[in-house]
DNA sequence: ATATATTTTTAGATGTGTCTAAAAATATTT
DNA sequence: AAATATTTTTAGACACATCTAAAAATATAT
């Protein structure tokens, strides 16, 4: 059994081994939970006593396949309660993870799964996380709102934050769906809307609508 | 702050002191929560230093109003989440108990008066239990399924468990809301089948239909 | 009403996760 | 490469929630 702070221990190792190939160091991982070093020690063992993670001493850790399916899952469980709070309990994307951080630690599969079919299978949280699937695994890109996106670039539509019904028919009016192509070509810095092209034609969007699109670069 | 470990002991306090106003037994606690009766008394104390219940040596405990409510919204808490399950999560209703008493236990106030608006207020959980409102108050009627009431007896409509568009609209059609007074006249041993009077009529309703309805006697 | 049984409390111990302070190992500077 | 600084680990303590075993209070039986 993994518990509530094992869990925390294990995400946190998830999300800074990212970057990189090299273990994790004590000190960042206690910077990061708001920890002292001793107690993430004290964890680390723990954590490898378990076959979730690789540890020697005075060289800091990694996860093993174990530990990473495990750190997933619980990334998996915080981006989809996240998605869940946004699209139907009126949560804005900056109150969600105070929340989604008690939510994450649930520990029923089925729930999990189908919450997921519920949501209709999203691949990206609102803030424009990758949500892993059941196996641990996700397309690695982190989706950024087309607002942020700089005049001439291009990316691929990858998410949509408002999946009611309202926005699908106008995005289906509109012409654009998830995997369209879509560059950037200027921000009207009067009302912040948008004028785009896609491999068929351009349009110009307004800043309501450009807020509900995420691309993959 | 009320722990975890509290909230369960404020919930097994408020359960057994419904029945007769006499204070609970620290056995009857232990029993409940499956403990050794000397770690009630440690939690009981807890409880009493932080104005939560009143104990007196030997004597058992009772919850203060602070208490009565922070256990009805724990409960509150642990039903909403029973009906989310239930209706939009394909759980059966015996399959929702363990997980709701984890999910009892998130702590956003937001969380769960926004989940109770999704779910439509809903008044009773799928076991029938009612479920109380933001300042711990509801009927103390537990409604129960029509199968289960004795031929002859009548009860008013309280709850139904299945609140898809087509049940409704079978309510709607067969002339049956909310808050009707109902009257079993006979189950029908081969299939259940139920025959019933309401003040304008009387008629056959199958077992499937028979299944999602409660009433309070 | 005294003896016996039951319930409840106290005292002291254990496991988890945290902490401080000091020691050990590693990294950096000169 | 020796001295200094930084990082990491160890040792010992504490809060929380639990436990066992024994003591104290209350309830029941004869």
């Amino acid at each position: 059994m993994v518990t509530l702070s094992e869990e925390n221990y294990l995400k946190t190792i998830y999300h800074l081994g990212k970057q990189g190939t090299i273990a994790v160091s004590t000190n960042a991982i206690a910077d990061k939970i708001e920890t002292k070093a001793s107690s993430v020690t004290d964890m680390i063992k723990k954590l490898a006593d378990k076959n979730l993670a690789n540890y020697i001493k005075y060289q800091g850790v990694s996860l093993t396949n174990k530990g990473r399916l495990a750190a997933a899952l619980v990334i998996r469980k915080h981006r989809l309660w996240e998605v869940f709070l946004v699209n139907n309990l009126n949560f804005s994307w900056d109150e969600v993870h105070e929340v989604a951080e008690e939510l994450e630690h649930i520990k029923s599969l089925k729930l999990v799964d189908e919450l997921d079919a519920f949501l209709e299978f999203p691949t990206h949280d609102p803030h424009g996380d990758p949500i892993p699937d059941k196996d641990g695994n996700y397309s690695p890109i982190k989706s950024i709102n087309i607002l942020e996106i700089e005049e001439g670039k291009e990316g691929v539509l990858s998410f949509v934050k408002d999946s009611s019904d309202v926005f699908l028919k106008y995005l289906n009016k509109n012409n654009l769906a998830l995997g369209d192509s879509i560059k950037v070509l200027n921000v009207e810095p009067f009302d912040r809307s948008l004028s785009i092209e896609t491999k068929s034609k351009k349009l110009i969007i307004s800043r309501e609508a450009a807020e509900n699109l995420y691309l993959s670069l």
